[in-house]
DNA sequence: TATAATTGATAGTATTGCTATTATAAGTGA
DNA sequence: TCACTTATAATAGCAATACTATCAATTATA
């Protein structure tokens, strides 16, 4: 626990909080390497259970169903990118500059100085990637917004509006410009190692430079004038 | 079946053809409508038997599982938006125009006249929209993507990544924009319908007007020389 | 030291995901 | 028309999943 952050979630994603118990701590940090390895639709809390060495009754009174706990690990995420944002723009001026480490915190999450014993950003950056759209692509997605579990993420999305709409204040689409670029970065990681055909980048093990200077070339199209805007 | 327009769709998606069959054509109908309505998680062949007036057993020997399922009903989306786009942009020379209409049936694939009779395109659009992204977020995307399973995808993606390169064959990224003002539309239709803080476009029933106009928008601003550009 | 709270161990239930078996109906070919 | 194949229905069954309940053992707390 190096720097003493704490990551503030919303308190109905889970039964009892996993951050303040052993157990919690080992049910975040192994469902992040389980998720990772089998899948999140072949992962179970059995499963879970077998490998920290608990049982399913004492996964169940922390988290309500496998669901949540989806939810909770992305917001996890959500938060994590947030503080890295926070510290990485900390006295910068220029929002040019501020925007740029923005997009490279979005690629390069993973690359962070771990903060948190239990949970390893890497994995969880690659969980991400591959599941973390599924966390609200659900038919509960409005009654779970209404009870506020998606709001980390529409933190950090204002978050970069603003130095979106500190480079350019006439740009209509700043939070759509921003939840955008972030998708774009789990999306174009993911299909240059699984679907290379649906993009143009490529990354090899850790470098994910080309999808950061992609997204680079996106942004300052789009946030200078240009000719085509309206 | 008004116009003679033959989905081919990978062969190794089914066990037995359900184009072929009345009780094939059943299965399509129907999984379409009750996924729509319940959602792909909740979503089960005894469900779907009962639904159609069918067993379980039957609906097994059209699909290994559901997963195949929802695989061949994006691809049969894939298949029938990039038919849009080639009776829709025929005959007409401009790339920018065309790419025009790309982007409107991106977003308004559903308004078309329906083609085939045991689909509803507009519930399929919904469909994709909601559930689109889990057919390709798998463990087994690899050996999914070895067996063709997304090359409907890739043909699309790259048919409009032409018409991109024609506007402007400097522009070094034509698949990843492609792929990306996909998702684009079906993402922010999506966000403007449940998670409103994540986008700036606001939709209504069926009018999805300001998604098509931004994703104009991006593909203008991106494609137009801008000083930003490399 | 009494008491409360947490976890482990075990069992149990309803549902899911699938396979197998047999019966019936419908079409086909000679 | 009869044998013959094929598709579907009806039913059963099984292993795995998604939980819930109970109670004992342990640990923390007052």
């Amino acid at each position: 626990m190096a720097i003493g952050i704490k990551i503030s979630l919303n308190d109905r994603l889970y039964l009892r909080d996993p951050q303040e118990t052993p157990l919690g701590q080992k049910i975040i940090r192994h469902s992040i390497l389980l998720i990772d390895e089998i899948g999140f639709e072949a992962f179970n809390f059995k499963k879970l259970a077998k490998r920290m060495n608990s049982t399913e009754a004492s996964v169940y009174r922390y988290f309500e169903n496998k669901h949540l706990l989806l939810i909770y690990l992305v917001s996890w995420y959500w938060e994590w990118v947030s503080y890295l944002i926070d510290i990485n723009t900390m006295n910068i001026e220029d929002p040019e500059r501020r925007l740029k480490i923005i997009i490279e915190n979005f690629v390069y999450a993973s690359k962070e100085n771990p903060s948190i014993e239990y949970v390893n950003e890497s994995v969880l950056h690659r969980l991400i990637i591959a599941e973390g759209t599924k966390a609200y692509h659900t038919k509960m997605v409005d009654e779970e917004n209404r009870d506020g579990f998606f709001s980390n993420y529409k933190t950090l999305v204002q978050k970069v509006a603003n130095v979106i709409s500190e480079i350019n204040s006439e740009f209509p689409y700043p939070r759509a410009l921003a939840s955008n670029m972030f998708e774009m970065a789990n999306n174009h990681i993911y299909f240059a190692q699984h679907l290379p055909r649906l993009t143009d980048v490529t990354v090899n093990d850790e470098n994910f430079d080309e999808v950061e200077v992609m997204i680079e070339f996106f942004a300052n199209a789009l946030l200078h004038n240009c000719p085509g805007k309206e």
